[in-house]
DNA sequence: ATCCATAGCGCC
DNA sequence: AGGGCGCTATGGAT
């Protein structure tokens, strides 16, 4: 390479002749080489790089993100040691860059540089981290799982959701009245405070502050310890009714109101910002727009484009089939078999209605030990004892300050050393009861966390391989009318893919093929079903 | 002016 | 109940 890398060398769908060029300064820190076996770009970073060459118009088919995967490696318990471990170059950052002018202090702390001989370096001590652990063939699946969703993470902004704004104005006019200026309330909050504010006999009263209202209502005589809407809802009070509406409506115009909209919604689309793997348990997370908290009453504004539909997928409980597999747990997989998961417990007699079902099984998911779910644990633990010992063992780890890993490798953070040292004083003769007491509601807590971890980050783990999945597998459908099938959304479980109407019926067998690819790469031959709801439609809105 | 914690509520 | 998040408004601290 002279002046330039020829990146679409490595694109599978490149056009001829649509050589794309970037020049090193473009590229610095975030060299590519071809790996000989199974091509695919190795980069230090996706999420700064793949924006570039989207906006080139090229796509890419594999990578290998090296901070990502480092970030697993070093942390993996299956993992007898990354020699890179302590390189700071290589520590996770935030994948999604700052809007705002960089300020002294990031400049300071400026990412250290990474050159082509950093990347083949790290590259090189990553394959041998993956060879030498306990499980090869789970961690290098991991690995590219991650890497496709950091590639599709991009993509899916660089999309982005079709959002009707016209309809979404519709809904906010009708609901609050006429847009208001900046800092104002908009008319049927303003009326609804006014309201609040009568029959409390609280004039100067600004609903919005939580401290002000709960001193209002209880000074009105409501017996109240906070303003939340579950406790306001259980009180008979003319309060309640306009209060309950004005939390709803300005929850609405605060977070997905007029000044949303023009942040996040231009051209028809809804761009919002997806950090791949930004949870601990390898979940997404989002920054900017709230990608994965779409409230249910604004998908009425997703709308296909036209000629288009909107092939929505979710995978139905799909942490308990997850569950399921991890601990082999064959009554629970043959009742994952017969479709709908909660009402196979309901005919096999473990508990007696759906609703029981379900809240038996996150009871057991979460770590619930009280109320209904609680006296439903002794029925699923007969029913199905290899899986609920598996979160039950999982649970004691935690609070034994012990680390827990995900089927394919992702390991769980280490309790903080103020828990560690709360801890090791409990466990000292002269603690006073407090103390101990203090020290085993921390460990139950920790014991909470690491129990859902291994099934909530299985769960993603699944999701990622069945996104990553999807995303080559549409590549495949081509294109009608000169549109292809495109991903356009992610949340956890669910995918939503736009595509020509044409192409509805082969991107549902798509999904479906793909959730079952998904199952058989984590579980192998391990019968356990993936059960999708999928439904194609023009209007988010219409497939729930 | 800027940072941080909290309350509250949206999603899975 | 119980796990994981992000975002907004508020209000206190710096």
């Amino acid at each position: 390479m002279a002046d330039g890398v020829e990146v679409a060398e490595l694109d599978e769908r490149r056009e001829p002749g649509a050589t794309v060029r970037l020049d090193r300064a473009e590229l610095a820190g975030h060299v590519a080489r071809l790996e000989e076996r199974s091509p695919r770009w190795v980069w230090a970073d996706t999420a700064a790089l793949h924006p570039l060459l989207l906006g080139q118009g090229v796509r890419v088919a594999r990578c290998h993100d090296l901070r990502m995967s480092h970030a697993v490696l070093a942390r993996s318990a299956y993992v007898r040691g990354l020699a890179s471990a302590e390189d700071a170059r290589w520590s996770a950052r935030d994948a999604v860059p700052e809007e705002s002018e960089p300020t002294l202090l990031d400049a300071a702390a400026a990412e250290p540089e990474v050159d082509l001989a950093g990347v083949v370096d790290e590259h090189r001590a990553q394959q041998d981290a993956v060879v030498g652990s306990l499980h090869p063939a789970r961690m290098r699946l991991l690995l590219a799982a991650e890497s496709a969703g950091a590639l599709a993470g991009v993509e899916l902004t660089h999309v982005g959701l079709p959002f009707d704004a016209a309809e979404h104005e519709r809904l906010l006019t009708r609901l609050l009245g006429a847009r208001p200026l900046p800092g104002q309330r908009p008319p049927a909050l303003e009326a609804l405070a006014v309201q609040v504010r009568d029959v409390l006999e609280a004039p100067g009263l600004n609903p919005d502050s939580g401290p002000d209202l709960l001193q209002a209502l209880r000074r009105a005589g409501l017996d109240v310890a906070s303003t939340r809407q579950w406790e306001l809802a259980r009180v008979e009070h003319p309060v309640v009714g306009p209060l309950l509406e004005y939390k709803k409506l300005a929850r609405l115009h605060g977070a997905n109101g007029w000044s949303w909209l023009s942040a996040w919604v231009a051209d028809g689309r809804f761009r919002p910002g997806y950090i791949p793997s930004g949870v601990v348990t390898g979940r997404w997370a989002a920054r900017g727009g709230g990608a994965l908290q779409l409230p249910k009453q604004v998908r009425a504004a997703v709308v296909a484009e036209e000629g288009c539909v909107l092939v929505v997928a979710d995978a139905a409980q799909l942490e308990p089939r997850v569950l399921a597999a991890v601990a082999r747990d064959e009554a629970m997989a043959a009742a994952s078999r017969r479709g709908d998961l909660y009402q196979a417990l309901v005919d096999d007699r473990v508990v007696d209605t759906r609703a029981h079902a379900k809240v038996a099984m996150l009871g057991a998911l979460y770590g619930a030990t009280s109320g209904e779910s609680g006296r439903l644990m002794p029925r699923l633990q007969r029913s199905y004892p290899a899986a609920t010992a598996y979160v039950e063992a999982a649970a004691r780890a935690g609070e034994a300050g012990e680390v827990v890993t995900t089927w394919l490798g992702r390991s769980s953070p280490p309790p903080s050393e103020s828990w560690a040292e709360a801890q090791r004083w409990a466990a000292q003769p002269e603690a006073d009861p407090d103390d101990r007491r203090t020290a085993r509601t921390q460990a139950r807590e920790w014991g909470r966390f690491t129990r859902n971890f291994v099934v909530q980050g299985t769960a993603a783990e699944w999701a990622l391989c069945w996104l990553a999945d999807l995303r080559r597998s549409l590549v495949a459908l081509g294109e009608v009318d000169g549109r292809t099938a495109r991903l356009v959304y992610f949340l956890h479980d669910e995918v939503i893919v736009e595509a020509p109407a044409a192409l509805a019926g082969a991107v549902e067998d798509a999904v479906r093929a793909s959730a079952a690819r998904a199952g058989r790469l984590l579980f192998g031959s391990f019968p356990v079903d993936f059960a999708l709801d999928v439904r194609s439609v023009v209007r988010y809105s219409d497939a729930g």
